[in-house]
Parts: structure tokens; sequence; C-alpha cells
DNA sequence: AATTTAATGTTAGCAGTGTAAACATGATAG
DNA sequence: CTATCATGTTTACACTGCTAACATTAAATT
């Protein structure tokens, strides 16, 4: 017999939301079907989660939370133009490998971080994160740190969406100078590519 | 009295999910309401699109041609690094006006362009299209040449939404060097950004 | 300790959705 | 002229987000 009470119903919720919403992308997610999976009433979630925008802010800020300990690497205060393309690497094996939850954080499922503070927050720590790398590479300016790492965050983003789409966006229709081969090169040589692109980002 | 057939349901359903489409996001279209603004039953669209994706696919393919439209710019064979700049410029504005159905075009609501021909077809000439215009540029091998190309939309593709989503994250949290301020620079100084980007490009 | 209150759960129900099946109409091909 | 087929309608089902009213229990207050 269970008690009435669930005890831990809101971080099980947002559990189980993380893994279906990986598994079968945000769209396939219910607030029944969660409900149903806790073994709770179709409208339980409700109590913790007074939208479904206020689920997928839940979702998203683990996701965000899980993206900056996968850029995360150890260096002290030295870093060198490796560990940014290390950074950047990791940036873009996190969106590749966890496409359906990148969707959520980077789509228009949340449309204003705003209205969820933790989301922002944890938003906001993958930037800085990056931004604090990028600052103890060279003695810019601030401002012009920040300006490469916007730039460098724009090209992982990219990166991502790209290379996404581009494989499964059907034949090639042009063998070894389509998108699909060229993206498949860009992908396994993602280090190369990304110290080149770096390259051009620092010096300018 | 209307006559029992409509004579034109197909393209004035496209034309209109184009418009709501625009207006409001994809997430709130509805077929129902799409046959209720032609006047036509709930299930009349179903004559003409097998499933809600077959009309995500045919407003994503008027994207595609709208978006190829938009980067087209009028030169003779020889092109510069000015008009790279000018297409990723104009790329980047239809991203950033066009954001609902620039987030029909790149999202997951059309899983596998391969299903829809011309929808696979239109998204094709967009990257040949660009493909060209570096081909034109400098002397690389075809290879270098897609290898550009890709690495330029992922740079424009990137930034459109990094600039978007940064744009409405909420207030800065650093002034000066936080990313809205960062995005808002270079939004608003574009051509200077591509510009050096395009330069690191080119070159390497 | 008893009682009030607030948090968390349930049930019932509304309006809206995608989509399938069966039927109606009318343009067109034989 | 008639049969066929594309295109429209009606009806229905299972599902969704969400609200309102009610039930249970934990926590706070007296």
């Amino acid at each position: 017999m269970k008690s009435y009470h669930h005890g831990n119903l809101k971080q099980e919720l947002i559990d189980c939301a993380c893994k279906l919403c990986e598994r079968d992308g945000y769209t396939k997610l219910s607030i029944r079907s969660l409900a149903k999976e806790s073994g709770v009433s179709q409208t339980a979630p409700y109590r913790h989660f007074e939208t479904k925008e206020t689920l997928y802010a839940s979702v998203a800020t683990e996701g965000f939370k899980k993206l900056s300990k996968a850029c995360h690497i150890d260096a002290d205060k030295k870093i060198t133009k490796k560990h940014l393309v290390e950074i950047a690497c990791k940036y873009i094996d996190f969106g590749l490998k966890n496409a359906n939850t990148y969707d959520l954080m980077f789509g228009t499922a949340v449309g204003n971080f705003a209205e969820y503070p933790k989301l922002l927050e944890s938003a906001n720590t993958t930037y800085e994160n990056m931004r604090l790398s990028f600052s103890k590479l060279a003695s810019d300016s601030d401002e012009v740190i920040a300006f490469k790492c916007i730039t460098l965050w724009s090209m992982v983003h990219g990166l991502v969406g790209i290379l996404r789409k581009v494989q499964v966006v059907g034949d090639d229709f042009e063998e070894g100078v389509g998108p699909i081969s060229t993206a498949s090169v860009i992908a396994t040589n993602l280090e190369d590519h990304l110290d080149k692109v770096l390259t051009g980002l620092i010096q300018n």
C-alpha cells in the first residue's frame, strides 16, 4: 500500500522528463504520460509545475548543468589553445549526443529564460565558464574576450545544428563536395577543424 | 453560395500556414484552425497533406526558397569577399526576421528531409548557391570549397541561434561583458564582424 | 496536544488536437 | 452518358494541456 503522498514527486518528474525528452524528443513528452510513469494521477504534476513550459524549463536547466559539466576541463591558471579546442570539442560532442535535450535548451520551447531564474542562472554559468577560459588564454580586454567568446559559442552552436541537419538531410547530391560528405569529414576531424577556426579567431 | 469544391485549397493552405507559422510559431499552428481559416471542414486538409509533418515540410520548403532568394546577389563571374559578407549578412538577416519559419526549417519539426523531395531540393539549392559563390572567389579544390562553405554556413547559422537566444535571455549579468551587450554589439556591427571572420576563413 | 493551515494528492470535466473511416459531391475520362 | 476518382464533409476516437472542486496528510500555531 502506497502512501497518499509521494514524497519526492517533483524530482522524480524532472528526472523522468529528462530521460523521456532525450529519448523521444520534447514534443513527445506529455504531462499525463509523465504522471502515469510516476504512478500518480494525471494532474498531480501541476502541483509542481504551473505549466508545461515550466517543466520544459526544469529539463533545460538540467541540460545546461550537464553541458557545463561536460565542457569543464581541469586546468590551472594557464590555458592554451589546445584547452579551448578541447572545450569546443566537448561542447559539440554534447550537442550531438544529447540532441533532443539540446533542442529544448536552444529552441523556442522555453520562450523567455528570464521567467525561470534557475534556468537563466545555469545558462549564464555555461557562458561564464567559457568566457573565463578565454580570459585565461590571452590578455585581451574584457570586451574583446566577450566578443571572441560569443563568436566561438556561435561557431560550435552552429556546427551542432548544421552537422545534425546535414547528416540526416538525405543522399548526397554531389559525391565528395555535397554537404553530407563534407560535414562528415568535419565531424570526424573535429579537432583539426576547430583548431584551424580557433587559430583565426584568437589572432584577429 | 460557395461551390462544394474549393478549387485552390492546397496552395491557400500553404500560404496561410506560412503566414501563421511566421506570426505565431509553428507549434501554435493547427490543421483545424487552418481549415477554419480557409472556410473548409476540419479534415479537408488531409486530402492534400497526409500528416501535419507534410504540411510543415511544405512550409519549410517555401522557407528555403525564400532564404535562397534573400541570399541571392547580383554578381558576374567575379566574386569578392565583400560579396560573401553580403550573403552572410542577408542570411543572418533572414534568420532573425523570419525566426519562426527558420525554426521550422532547421529544427526537428520535420524529421527527415529525404521523405519530402521538394524540401530536400530547396534546401540543397540554398547550399548549392552558397557553394557556387565560394567557388567563384578562390581557386581552391572542390573539397576545400565545400569545407569552407559548410564552415561559413555553420557560422551564420550559429549566429542566428545565439543572437536570438541571447537577446531574450534576460538581464545582462555583467555590464559590458555579459552575453547580451556583447551580442548586441555584434548584431549592430554585423558586417564588420563577418568581414573579420570570413577573412580568417578564406586565408586558412 | 489539539487545531488550524498549507502542501500535495485525486476526480471530473472542458476545450482543443491529430487522424481515421464512411459517406457526399462534382469534375473529368471513357 | 456514365463510371471513376479527386476532393470535400460528418462523425468519431484517443490524446492533450489545463481548471475547479474535493481529499488527505504534513507542518505550523495556539
